[in-house]
DNA sequence: TTGTACGCGTTATCAA
DNA sequence: TTGATAACGCGTACAA
């Protein structure tokens, strides 16, 4: 048998006052005797009574809720700590998150939309949307819409991370060490459509500016150091993406001496076949990851491009927050800058190499 | 400007009939003419009607939300795993799942415990809990509990995981490869206090399992093999457990030729300890995981105690579950068995340690 | 077969 | 300073 848990009717009882005084007991609003607070709070804590959130959002319109879909919490720990960080603020807020993962898939975001709106959150965070119409109906439903990493559609804030930076950041450290043959592993911009919003995409920006890094630095281009793809592909637990990759570069008859990959998860796969092929990192190979997610857990410890992932949760839920607030406010695209981590992985390009 | 959502009260005047029969439609119970329920099914679509899941909570005392209690899902992926198990199961059941993190601090788990029960959640899911003080104030507000991996009290379901077949079985593939000089590097039982309601802790269930195979194969036991301390301690994201832990038995005059690692994180350590003193694994020192997270990230990819997470999350829903629909059903406590993956990382003991 | 009316636990308005 | 009372959106017992 379920008990159902005190109510404010309950505390009325219990003081002898109407739920009324004790509603603005609880809410330190309106006027109210200094005697009547005392015994209304004497009751509250003997009937052990909690304010009911479900009947007070019915009457607010308010659920102190706001959704987060997002790709998928355990294949890359990116997506968990931006999670934790929506999370970490929201609680200092009063509201709590609900999670959903779509796995890049729309019918399943879309699904994740109508949970969301049937539980009336008060707004929605994507990292990061995959189809636009999803938007659209939360746009609909009057919604407040933040879009963290990748922007969609330009009517809701967005949250975006300076890639240019970042890649510039990691080369300048490379060609400071004197490498030239410096490979790219990232994510193929077929892969990850251009939404349209911004001049390039995410993709388009990490790879331009890596050419650009290398134009700047005298160094011709070679096709076979740049490798496109997914930036997660796990078989058995292991990356296949990275690890494919890498032993295609390292194969070449000119092999690189560096290596720039487009997340951690990647650079994981990176590593293992080097290690297969008994090369040393950083002496006879150096590599960057992104994301700085897993790069302190693998050895050598990766130079990674840190991604600002409490903040970039933190601002999303604060731009959230303020269209929860006035719906009105015109939506804003805060951009974050990413920093490099030096750590055990990169190094000067060996001797043999110099020659 | 807000705009609220159709109701079903739009719904009925939009078809011309009452809210009650707009209700019996969507709810498929109860007699309705054939032709208005085709009329208040186009009036649903018309107007975009989309139930709303607090007002029904409100009427049903019943918000299809459990809450998942753990100890901070970004430092083990583990914890990730887990609570994405039971978010499936959940969501096959017409559930959502709040997560909250504790961080194996008691008052943090009492205030998510509060905000679980203002949310009026259907049922309570720990992994693990902390104090047992949380669990009984959800057993005063008649919530039903399911405690995962460690069970604190005897009055609520639980799901744990069998430890010494995991520790059996990773011994027995060590000692099959000839292994003698065996470390183990795991939780302090000290630092997880005994719950009381098993005869053994995970931490003793381990320990002992790992002294007896060394006892089963006539192995004298070494103290200076055995490292005990936390499961996760990272600093600038990499894992100093581990590696310090490693550190110090590969300085041994006799070291080890084989590790168990009480999870991965630590292993991510001993890994990047093992490499620092040039030691190849497995040629020169096996090693072998506990969860299987990471272990296919790592390089090479490690052999690992593969806890069921899945079955975890997915058989802890169930339990909930059953609670909900079944207040007065008896606590049940179901043991899954965990399996050794075998991967890269373990070996044939080294031929100059034989000697 | 359908409609009326009440209550779930709040907040908010209006009188007193 | 306090107390009735009307919503919020839904489900359901009961009446028609």
């Amino acid at each position: 048998m379920k008990l159902r848990s005190a109510t404010l009717m309950d505390v009325a009882r219990e003081a002898g006052v109407s739920k009324a005084t004790v509603a603005r007991v609880l809410s330190a609003s309106g006027y109210v005797g200094e005697e009547t607070r005392q015994r209304v709070e004497a009751a509250v804590k003997s009937v052990g009574y909690r304010p009911n959130v479900m009947a007070r959002g019915l009457r607010t319109q308010r659920s102190l809720t706001i959704g987060h879909l997002l790709i998928e919490i355990t294949s890359n720990p990116f997506f968990a700590h931006v999670a934790r960080a929506v999370e970490r603020e929201a609680l200092a807020n009063g509201y709590k998150t609900f999670l959903f993962n779509h796995n890049k898939n729309s019918e399943q975001e879309r699904f994740g939309v109508e949970r969301f709106i049937e539980r009336q959150v008060d707004a929605v965070i994507f990292t990061y949307p995959v189809d636009a119409e999803s938007i659209a109906m939360l746009r609909a439903a009057d919604m407040p819409v933040v879009q963290i990493e990748r922007q969609r559609t330009a009517d809701t804030h967005a949250v975006l991370v300076d890639n240019v930076a970042g890649i510039e950041a990691a080369m300048a450290h490379l060609l400071q060490f004197g490498h030239r043959r410096i490979a790219f592993i990232g994510g193929d911009p077929a892969l990850f459509p251009h939404p349209g919003v911004r001049a390039r995409s995410l993709e388009e920006d990490r790879l331009h500016t890596y050419l650009d890094a290398l134009r700047g630095a005298g160094v011709a281009i070679d096709p076979d150091l740049v490798r496109l793809g997914e930036y997660v592909r796990l078989e058995d637990g292991s990356d296949v993406e990275g690890y494919g990759h890498a032993r295609a570069l390292l194969a070449l008859k000119d092999r690189p001496t560096a290596i720039i990959a487009g997340c951690d998860v990647l650079a994981g796969g990176i590593l293992r076949a080097a290690y297969e092929a008994h090369l040393r990192v950083p002496d006879d190979l150096s590599l960057v990851g992104f994301d700085d997610t897993i790069a302190g857990q693998l050895t050598p410890r990766l130079t990674s491009v840190a991604q600002p992932m409490a903040e970039l949760g933190l601002t999303a839920f604060q731009l959230a927050l303020a269209s929860i607030e006035d719906p009105d406010i015109a939506p804003r695209t805060v951009t974050l800058a990413p920093s490099l981590v030096i750590r055990d992985s990169t190094g000067p390009v060996p001797v043999r190499a110099t020659r």
